[in-house]
RNA sequence: GGGCGCGUAGCUCAAUGGCAGAGCAGUGGCCUUUUAAGCCAUUGGUUGAGAGUUCGAUCCUCUCCGCGCUCACCA
């Protein structure tokens, strides 16, 4: 290891240890509580009055140190909280003393033994008897202070270079607890999201990340090769025709919470590799699909918040039921004054757009004029919860058309914030539609074009097996996970977002 | 990929075409109830990398690397 001057010195520290018999990096540790579990112990002690002393064998990150000659105080942190640890030479002998201050650094896992007391400031602390390295840091912390106003720790000029502490999340999250608490905020969510679906009678699978053919989504893949196999597979862009076999294979509902691939640029709310909740219901559509979507996020609002209303970007959002309903076509009407259904063709709908003075790509499908319409001109108005409804089919193949209208399908995407979260759609369980929608999206795009949707031979084989009407639905954890935690980038709900590789070793 | 911005000590940040600074951290000392402890002293820099202009570049120019914002791309 190359150290630095600060590294240098804490791993002579390390040499003075050994040479005094002493393991810097021993075995086991003999911790009984946590700081917390220590903190409730001593308060209920205190409470019933007893007299007697509270022991504990307590272990945690060194996060401040005060020397006061014959006294030194200390902070420690664990995964429950911190705790103040009083260090008196009456108590310890001049020895350890000296020990504590020779060997011990902001950073190191300390193990320390002693009787639970208030300070005279009132502080609940340990005050210590015995001691011990359980492991020495020798990179210093980037961090510099800690102070306590009101019970919250501020942290002062702590790591905030976003490079830093996306490259190294683990020292990001050793100092910066809003941090940690983000991703307990994320775990919180999926474990409720699995407990909403779990109680609902939702069988969760898991379905392959490595396919022969990728589908269910419009979106480049990624590609890999299996050596044995001698086989190209793709990393896969959604899990929706696996999920859909598993209907026809009798599973009425069943769900996958996992991580999705799309080859594509990243953004503050795109990253390439991105978790994904989907799940299918028989005998469901879409407007039941609408309800259990409202009923789910605010049971997760319920459960970790104890509230529905959240704020996000300084704006107060209101995930109550029901959300707002906007008709896809009625939608643009009001925002755009185009009327999609006059347009039938890309032709049409292109010469409107260039009459308003609209910029987009020329030459495209009417699918994506009408996809860069929603993005342009309603999704970013999308701040409260709202359900937009009703697609055309040109962008959805997978989804089954309203009676009567076979321009129109059954589907609808949620936006929150002005993002899109959720969509969802009665699914096409017609085979032979299904045949032919495939090659319709095949002659929208161009050969080369990865994203379009290739056919999926052994996917029409299963539909024709007999596939029940349903219900399906797709939505990005990260994207409720930043609206939940108020988070303007996806990075912030990743715990090790993508970022370049660096080729200079400095 | 395009545009704009940024990169200075372990961390957070200053500064200037002429010896690169502060706070915290670190090191040495004083200190028996501190909590951003305090006081005294002090170490620490290839200013992201390389090239150019210049008597002199951390600063100006160019190239490269990385990050951020943004546009494009993106069910």
């Amino acid at each position: 290891m190359e150290f630095t001057e600060l590294e240098r010195i804490r791993y002579e520290k390390i040499l003075a240890m050994r040479a005094a018999g002493l393991e810097p990096y021993p075995t086991r540790a003999e911790v009984n509580q946590t700081t917390a579990e220590a903190i409730r112990a001593f308060e209920k002690a205190e409470a019933e009055g007893r007299q007697d002393p509270l022991q504990a064998i307590l272990g945690g990150r060194l996060r401040a140190i005060r020397l006061m000659g014959k006294l030194a105080f200390a902070h420690i942190e664990d995964g429950s909280g911190r705790i103040q640890l009083f260090f008196r030479v009456n108590e310890l002998g001049e020895e350890a003393m000296q020990r504590f201050k020779d060997q011990f650094d902001i950073g190191d896992y300390i193990q320390a033994s002693g009787d639970m007391i208030r300070t005279r400031t009132g502080e609940i602390s340990l005050q210590v008897h015995d001691f011990k390295m359980l492991a020495k840091a020798i990179t210093p912390l980037p961090a510099a202070k800690d102070e306590v106003v009101d019970g919250q720790v501020v942290r002062h000029a702590t790591l905030a270079d976003p490079e830093t502490r996306y490259r190294q999340r683990y020292a990001d999250l050793a100092v910066n607890e809003d941090v940690r608490k983000i991703f307990r905020t994320r775990a919180a969510v999926v474990s409720a999201i699995r407990a909403f679906l779990d109680e609902r009678g939702f069988l969760e699978v898991e379905t392959p990340i490595l396919q022969p053919i990728y589908g269910g989504a419009a979106a480049r893949p990624f590609i890999t090769h299996h050596n044995q196999l001698k086989q190209d597979l793709f990393l896969r862009i959604s899990f929706e025709l696996y999920l859909k076999r598993l209907i026809v294979g009798g599973f009425d509902r069943v769900y996958e919470i996992g991580r999705d691939f799309r080859n594509e640029g990243v953004s503050y709310k795109h990253n390439p590799e991105f978790t994904q909740l989907e799940y299918y219901w028989a005998y469901a559509d879409y407007l039941k699909v609408m309800e259990l979507t409202e009923q789910m996020i605010a049971f997760v609002c319920d459960r970790i918040f104890g509230t529905r209303k959240v704020t996000y970007c300084g704006n107060e959002i209101d995930f109550n039921p029901p959300w707002r309903r906007v008709d896809l076509r009625q939608g643009l009407i009001e925002k755009t004054g185009i009327d999609i259904q006059q347009h039938p063709t890309a032709e049409s709908l292109e010469a409107v757009m260039l009459e308003k003075g609209m910029k987009f790509k020329p030459g495209t499908a009417r699918g994506k004029l009408i996809d860069h319409l929603l993005g342009e001109y309603l999704e970013p108005t999308f701040i409260q919860p709202t359900f937009l409804y009703d697609y055309p089919r040109d962008i959805s193949p997978l989804a089954k058309n309203i009676p009567g209208d076979p321009s129109i399908v059954e589907r609808f995407e949620g936006f929150v914030g002005g993002m899109e979260l959720c969509n969802a759609f009665t699914e096409l369980n017609d085979p032979l539609e299904q045949e032919a929608r495939f090659l319709e999206m095949g002659r929208e795009y161009d050969v080369e074009d990865e994203e379009r949707h290739p056919m999926d031979e052994d996917y029409l084989n299963a539909m024709s097996y007999g596939m029940p009407p349903q219900g399906g639905f797709g939505m990005g954890i990260d994207r409720l996970v930043m609206l939940l935690t108020d988070q303007r980038t996806i990075r912030e709900v990743l715990l090790f977002p993508h970022l370049r590789e660096r080729e200079d070793a400095s």
